[in-house]
DNA sequence: GGCGGCGATACCGGCCGGGTATCGCCCCTG
DNA sequence: CAGGGGCGATACCCGGCCGGTATCGCCGCC
């Protein structure tokens, strides 16, 4: 199978629509046709039901869809990665370290400081994400390492070492009647109408259902608790720099969030090692 | 990137020399020459150095050796896989499951009944491996899921589920001298000159140097114990069905030993998922 | 200096991927 | 019920690229 039977099939299988596929690929229908024919013919297996009213994806076609995502994201990571180690010495970025925007900033810096005092040591890129984001971009090779935060982020099929454990703390606006309060609990916080907890963005953009505002980033939530219209549970080192006007409360039942540095199991390079060293001296 | 470029690269980055990978791939020599310094071209990078005796890979080429190789896994995972998708329902191995042939046999039939009885259960097909073999079975989709021990199995890569924990013991001829202890220490077994521990093929099939005899399945390894030859350190459960002439002593301070069954992270499909519950349910 | 090994280059032929035109089918609608 | 439109499949053609053979250029070694 090549790639490109791989990405025309999963660029059908999004569509479940031929011509809005071609289109997306930058091809002609037909063509795109034949060559899902052709894959069908090849596999011994039919992938998709052409039904009068639309396209739909067989048990089969379900099943390569999952893992014609995940080649691809493997292809696309050693081609990326390649260009990436070809630069190194010359140009800079010789890796690429993803991490959430607005998190862990302090362990971020120690982390790099360590890794660029030990000897050959190469250029670090940070690539600073929206939540949830880390593991699809170590996946596709546009990061080499990430770090993560459990339990919120997958870490499956990856490597990983713990790197931090803390607890949670609720950041409520200043003047807020629990504000006063010198420990809080999750069933205190996730009840309260007139401060929502807000709704993030799943990973394909949409935002679940509920009450609450929506956000997107950080500042967004500040902002937002500021104006006592939401308020948030997050990890304890998330206070250091509070903005003015809020105030953060110890949740104590809420689950600790572990921070953890990860990587592809099979890139065992000497960078990465390096980084990883540096990351559980700290 | 196309999968025949990555096959190219992999063949001549393994035998380090043209001619030799042009036959390995069942083409000439010219154009796997073209083809590989198109990939040069378009990376922008240098993937093997020419010099006058021999090629030589450059740390672009490493890292795309690397890669590449996942990125074929992940392909040929994606093809199997979905061939195997396609027999579903009509023809019978919907699900392969690897393990490692005489181990967890009592836990495998178990599972295997557990499953069968639960409803909706598809064909389960066990595919018995040598030590070692499974994580790579599981990467390139000839199975969809398998059974590892830790420590010795490399879980990196994969979701898993713990399933059981247990001892080790050794096993020995019948007539030693320690055969007749109740437990022994790791220290007072991995020093007998008379009875040294086997060497394991590596992965890529050649043997660690060593004093030792090389063996290759469990049935060399028993007759090797029962001959006098040997000893091994082994779970357990390993000693059921113990062979005529050889005795078990559990050794209290070697690394116990976790069952997990392991599987793809992305594969998140109805089936292995029923076979993940019923492992679990034990 | 000649020879042999090896990778690169030159050149050619056939296949296949991609394009346009068109068909066949089904659904929807007036 | 007839007509039209949407959509995927088919027919057919063209060009590029993949793969083959022949040959060159370079280097090391008798």
């Amino acid at each position: 199978m090549e790639t490109r039977e791989l990405r025309y099939f999963v660029a059908v299988a999004e569509e479940l629509h031929f011509g809005r596929a071609a289109q997306r690929l930058g091809i002609a229908q037909p063509p795109l046709s034949r060559a899902i024919a052709g894959l069908e013919r090849r596999l011994g297996a039919a992938l998709l039901e052409r039904g009068s009213r639309g396209v739909t994806l067989t048990g089969a076609g379900a099943v390569l869809l999952r893992e014609a995502r995940a080649a691809l994201d493997a292809v696309e990571a050693a081609e990326r990665r390649t260009r990436r180690a070809a630069l190194a010495g010359t140009g800079r970025p010789a890796l690429v370290l993803a991490a959430k925007a607005g998190a862990s900033s302090e362990l971020l810096a120690k982390l790099l400081d360590a890794y660029a005092a030990e000897p050959g040591a190469v250029a670090v890129d940070v690539l600073l994400c929206g939540p949830g984001e880390q593991a699809p971009v170590l996946r596709d090779g546009r990061a080499d390492v990430a770090l993560l935060h459990r339990p919120f982020d997958d870490t499956a099929g990856f490597d990983t070492e713990e790197l931090h454990t803390e607890g949670q703390v609720a950041i409520l606006p200043a003047g807020h009647p629990l504000g006063t309060r010198a420990e809080l609990r999750l069933a205190e916080i996730t009840g309260l109408p007139d401060l929502p907890l807000p709704r993030w963005p799943r990973p394909d953009g949409t935002f679940p259902d509920g009450p609450g505002p929506q956000v997107r980033d950080h500042t967004q939530l500040t902002q937002l608790i500021a104006l006592g219209r939401a308020c948030a549970i997050v990890p304890q080192t998330g206070r250091a720099g509070l903005a003015e006007g809020l105030t953060a409360v110890p949740v104590v039942d809420a689950p600790p969030v572990t921070t953890v540095i990860a990587w592809p199991p099979h890139s065992r390079s000497t960078a990465v090692a390096g980084l990883v060293r540096a990351a559980t001296a700290l």
